[in-house]
DNA sequence: CGTATCCTGACC
DNA sequence: GGTCAGGATACG
């Protein structure tokens, strides 16, 4: 599941591959894309030049020559593979970027759940939006204002993007490990303290993810994750067996010892 | 606030 | 052959 630092590694890909190139032509190989993509759109983009690419949040920005603006989002399963456009299109590719050197970005997703979609110049990109956590001028009063207004708990809070953007299901369940937060505890209920620990705790649970992303982070054997998809196996701060409850309609994965309410 | 929807591979 | 997962959005 591509979150932050998935989708940061991404667009770092996605830069490499097109940044000055003009697009020669994009296909649509998926009909749940073509309701975001209708053939007007694919014609605009034929024969613009790819300026340049940027994240924000789980969001991956192109902006080209005419002004417009390409926005792709992986949800669950999306992630791009570079090749040759001269051959033939891998399994479980949705939308196929042929650009004028030969080189061809696909966007690949077994769950045919991702987004891309065409914004022309000057319309409203992306949704509301909270800050980065990895935003380096983020301040913890600018998560405790946002925080303050919600009375859901604070590992729904975490996956509102309003709130914070990048944060998905696995590095929020990983964080509030981190600060030993219980994940049912009311949003708007934390004291400052935990506020802050939090915050370090995503910074951290993220940094960590991205080192690993760049592939600068040797596998320990450990396993991926602290509490994530662990259901049942031992905490390793303290032994305690890992629970699963669902919230929200989806999966919470803590340990009942250490993090507290 | 909770719940259905989109999609399809994985799993029973 | 049915159910489930899950980010974001729409809806009740």
């Amino acid at each position: 599941m591509p979150e932050l630092p998935e989708v940061e590694h991404a667009a770092r890909i996605l830069r490499t591959a097109v940044l000055g190139k003009t697009v020669r032509n994009l296909r649509v190989l998926h009909r749940a894309q073509r309701r975001h993509l209708p053939p007007r759109a694919i014609a605009r983009l034929r024969g613009a030049r790819i300026t340049s690419v940027d994240r924000r949040g789980k969001h991956q920005l192109l902006s080209l020559s005419t002004g417009d603006t390409l926005v792709v989002h992986f949800r669950m399963t999306g992630d791009w593979l570079v090749d040759d456009a001269a051959v033939p299109v891998s399994k479980y590719v949705r939308v196929a970027i042929e650009l004028d050197d030969g080189v061809r970005v696909s966007l690949v997703d077994p769950r045919a759940l991702s987004t891309v979609t065409l914004h022309r110049d000057g319309s409203t990109l992306l949704p509301a939006l909270g800050p980065d956590p990895t935003d380096p001028s983020l301040r913890v009063e600018t998560l405790r204002d946002a925080l303050s207004r919600r009375r859901v708990s604070i590992k729904v809070a975490l996956l509102d993007q309003r709130v914070l953007a990048g944060v998905g299901n696995i590095y929020a369940a990983e964080a509030l490990w981190l600060a030993r937060i219980d994940p049912r505890a009311i949003a708007s209920s934390l004291s400052r303290a935990r506020q802050a620990r939090l915050l370090d705790a995503i910074r951290a649970v993220l940094a960590k993810a991205q080192r690993r992303s760049a592939g600068r982070y040797r596998e320990d054997g450990v396993g991926r994750f602290e509490v994530y998809d662990r259901e049942g196996l031992p905490c390793s701060r303290c032994g305690t067996a890992i629970r699963r409850i669902v919230q929200a309609a989806r999966s919470t994965y803590y340990c009942p010892f250490c993090q507290r309410r």
